[in-house]
RNA sequence: GCCAGAGUGGUGGAACGGCAGACACGCCGGCUUUAGGUGCCGGUGCCCCCUGGGCGUGAGGGUUCGAGUCCCUCCUCUGGCACCA
């Protein structure tokens, strides 16, 4: 390194200009030509599902579109050119509640606004340069896909999976439909913000409960590939907890009331009842006297929305039912009262309340004068109303059977073991996953194929008769009115029975687009498959997907309604797979200074816009090296135009090289061959890490480390300038397909560099030849120390101790101890 | 209220318990210039008595030869759940 040798003259004349419009008007035909990115599936290689979140086609695509896409396809191009058969397909979610919208809005039939949408996004995607697999594109608004989600809904249907009922559920008022509880976020309709109301209406459900116990178990599994924060979402929305069923007589009952605790050591405490006043048992208990006041409360609950019932700082309500029950365990009798604070669809939709040891029962027996009493006795300076802690119990005796003294868990078996033997009561699970609602009252969703019949009741549409194809309400009104519009197109609704031939109606709901999106990545399989909605032989060469990369809003939606389909499909033999997604990545979201970008805010930022300034690999490797892929990218901090000017840097030094191809580099530069070596070994386990970020970081590095070695080291023509910048090509691949498709030509090979292979790492070039050994003297840097790798402990302790700058932080001291950490560290202590 | 996760320069972010701030952005200085969103070189945590030294990863404590990293308490922020008995 004693030697600068210049190279001006090749610098002045390759130094061309780096024109990101023209390189990709130059490579995407022949992309499209060379269709580089279908799957074989045909057993020449390991198998790999890389799996995407489908987009839902509202306009065109937006920022967190151009994010979710490129970290995706970092991971899809990585296995492509570590030669897996990589599976990477792209469809719609096409059918949904905005695109009706804004079809109203617009005037518009929603097929027509729909599929519009779907091309410009198509389009948008190719320009974008995704490895999609073109050829397995599906939209499951469309007749062949949502054929066979009707075909699933019949399968559930005759598993007793999918069933109506009428119950109090969630209703948007704004957008006129039933809302799934998952979709009520916060008291709110998750897609327009409306407050929820609720309406008694006999709905269709999947009995997503039958499958709760196994949608927690097959967790464990997925631990370590799903994101922890994921796994306990889900864990807590299905939300197991362990208890008890106790019987309460209640006056002029034949049968006992059923309620469910979780904490059964405290039935000595508990001194009213509670049930839930829009439950079937409110009704039924409460006396002549007290039907009236009953009444008007529950009106008054019916009519609050869930906004009102939510909000903090709400007294209790309620109204005594004029009937006593009795405790079983002490007998004494307990009045018995209706309030909005116990839910109709949680446990039994009654409970026995005890003030004593729970801050919502405190809180009502104050309110209503109830009495109270403590059944745990309190820690020491315990100060407050109801105890919830650990304690002993007391006041909690009778005849046969004394708690007190026992702490909260053995008391609670022993409570247990005697309700059993009594036959008043018995250990239980209780979830808080509620079935799954899935039909709803609009236009632009799959049928339900259901035909309804006087004599008959409800029928299945035959399977040779589906798909039941969506009416043509071309011109007609789509507004939402409260009953599906499917209701008004009367020639589509009036068919004859499947069953005795008599007049019947169809069923005019549409299933929630999650339905939709809980096998889709099955379709994709077999994609032309018409013997059912996929081949089970393709599933199960592929399935469960390798890999998913989407977003955090799905944690309990999409996620565990696919879970739970998986699972349905296994039980029907039509999979082995138990869970679909092997390995989950959440990507963070794109805002913009510190607010998700909306219209109201003003404050969007146009994806096509910033493809049109920077260019779309410089997009893309902003959005890639923006920081760790799960955090949110604020846009305002980002600087795409220092995106541009690397890739500028990197691709001119394609035209640099004079080396021939082909050429062994083995006699290249060395130090440049361990930078080139030791950035794809540490890229490999940066991209499989999920480190992307780090890792055009190390490209930055190699590019400046050739930069330096062609502009004042081994020059343009040694061959090791050959190996680094080819490794740049391939390893940019991943990020920015049109500059290192451009530098792999200009280093004169032949399209396409996404196929070139991930490159081999000669071992003995990761071997430094020298590394930094720091001494510290008390814990504190005092000298650094250019020594071998292979260095002995001993040797390297010599060589800490005679250094000057050691001796002077010593200032006489003698030393305690020396810690050594051959190669690199010293640390010595002082006496 | 309950449950998670996170706090590092002017900014985005790096850092197997072992050199804090890699790599960028921005800024400063210089060189080029076929001139001005795009080249090249150098500098850039803070402070001081500046060939050196002190301080520094939200605050405080602890474990350790050694802590951004592990443990405890607190503060702040983000996300999830929110009368689930």
């Amino acid at each position: 390194m004693t030697e600068h040798v210049e190279h001006e003259a090749a610098a002045a004349t390759d130094r061309g200009s780096y024109d990101f419009e023209a390189i990709q008007a130059k490579w995407r035909p022949v992309w499209d030509k060379l269709d580089p990115f279908k799957a074989r599936d045909d057993g020449s290689a390991e198998r790999r599902y890389a799996l995407t979140m489908y987009p839902y086609p509202s306009g065109d695509l937006h920022m967190g579109h151009g994010e979710v896409f490129a970290l995706h396809d970092v991971l899809a191009r990585f296995w492509f050119q570590q030669g897996y058969d990589v599976l990477n397909p792209v469809g719609w979610d096409s059918f949904g509640l905005p695109a009706e919208n804004a079809a109203i809005r617009r005037n518009e039939h929603p097929a027509t606004y729909t599929y519009a949408n779907i091309e410009t996004q198509a389009n948008s995607i190719r320009r974008y340069a995704i490895s999609f697999d073109w050829s397995r594109r599906l939209h499951t608004s469309d007749p062949d896909y949502y054929r066979w989600t009707q075909w699933l809904f019949l399968r559930f249907y005759e598993r007793g999976l999918a069933y109506r009922k009428a119950s109090y559920v969630n209703w948007c008022p704004n957008d006129q439909t039933v809302l799934a509880n998952e979709q009520v976020v916060q008291g709110a309709c998750e897609r327009c913000g409306a407050a929820v109301t609720k309406r008694e209406l006999t709905q269709w459900y999947f009995k997503i409960t039958e499958y709760a116990q196994r949608l927690l178990d097959d967790m464990d599994a997925l631990e370590g590939r799903w994101p922890d924060d994921i796994l306990l979402m889900q864990r807590n929305w299905i939300g197991r907890s362990e208890g008890a069923f106790v019987d309460f007589e209640v006056d002029g009952q034949p049968e006992p009331i059923k309620v469910f605790t979780t904490r059964p050591d405290t039935l000595f405490g508990s001194t009213f009842m509670v049930v839930a006043p829009d439950s079937r048992l409110a009704d039924v208990l409460c006396a002549p006297a007290q039907r009236e006041e009953f009444a008007a409360y529950l009106d008054r609950v019916k009519g609050e929305t869930d906004v009102d019932r939510l909000s903090t700082e709400r007294e209790k309500t309620g109204v005594f039912l004029g009937v006593h029950a009795t405790n079983p365990a002490n007998g004494e009798r307990i009045q018995v009262w209706a309030a909005d604070y116990v839910l109709a669809d949680y446990g039994t939709g009654a409970i026995m309340a005890v003030p004593g040891q729970d801050h919502r029962d405190w809180e009502f027996a104050e309110k209503f004068a109830l009495p109270i009493v403590r059944t745990v006795e309190p820690e020491e300076g315990f100060e407050g109303d109801a105890y919830v802690g650990p304690g002993p119990a007391i006041n909690s005796a009778n005849d046969e059977v004394s708690l007190n003294g026992l702490e909260v868990e053995a008391a609670k078996s022993t409570i247990i073991e005697w309700l059993v033997g009594k036959g008043l009561g018995e250990r239980t699970i209780n979830f808080r996953l509620r079935d799954w609602l899935l039909s709803r009252q609009r236009f632009w969703g799959c049928p339900i194929p259901i035909i309804h019949c006087a004599s008959c009741g409800e029928v299945p549409v035959p399977d040779d008769q589906l798909p039941v194809e969506l009416p043509d309400l071309r011109g007609a009104d789509l507004a939402p009115k409260g009953v599906s519009p499917l209701a008004a197109a009367t020639d589509w609704v009036n068919v004859d029975c499947p069953k005795c031939g008599g007049a019947a109606t169809r069923d005019t709901d549409t299933m929630d687009t999650f339905v939709d999106s809980s096998w889709y990545f099955l379709r994709y399989l077999s994609p032309d498959y018409d013997k059912g909605p996929f081949d089970p032989e393709a599933a199960n060469r592929w399935m469960p997907a390798y890999h998913y990369v989407g977003g955090k809003e799905h944690a309990v939606l999409h996620l565990l309604y696919a879970r739970f389909f998986v699972k349905v499909l296994h039980d029907l033999g039509m999979l082995d797979a138990t869970e679909p997604f092997a390995r989950l990545l959440n990507q963070g979201q794109v805002i913009n200074q510190g607010k998700s970008m909306s219209k109201s805010l003003g404050n969007g930022v146009d994806l096509g816009e910033q493809l049109d300034n920077f260019g779309i690999d410089a997009v893309r490797v902003t959005m890639v090296f923006a920081g760790p892929p799960s955090d949110d990218i604020d846009w305002a901090d980002m600087t795409p135009g220092g995106s541009l000017r690397f890739l500028q840097r990197a691709w001119r030094l394609s035209g640099e090289v004079s080396s021939p191809a082909g050429g062994d580099p083995s006699s290249g530069d060395v130090s440049l061959r361990k930078a080139t070596h030791k950035t794809v070994h540490e890229a490999t386990a940066l991209i499989e890490s999920y480190r992307f970020n780090v890792m055009v970081a190390r490209i930055m590095e190699l590019v400046n480390a050739t930069r330096k070695a062609v502009d004042s080291g081994c020059g343009p023509a040694d061959p090791a300038v050959r190996e680094a910048v080819e490794t740049v090509a391939i390893l940019l691949s991943l990020v920015a397909p049109y500059t290192a498709e451009d530098m792999w030509a200009n280093l004169g090979h032949e399209p396409t560099v996404a196929k070139a292979g991930w490159p081999a790492v000669d071992e003995a070039l990761l071997v430094e030849d020298s590394v930094t050994a720091v001494v510290q003297v008390a814990g504190k840097v005092r000298d650094r120390l250019d020594v071998s790798p292979g260095i002995s402990e001993s040797e390297l302790e010599q060589l800490a101790l005679a250094s000057a700058t050691v001796q002077r932080a010593l200032d006489g001291r003698g030393v305690r101890t020396v810690i050594v950490r051959a190669p690199k560290l010293v640390n010595i202590v002082p006496a």
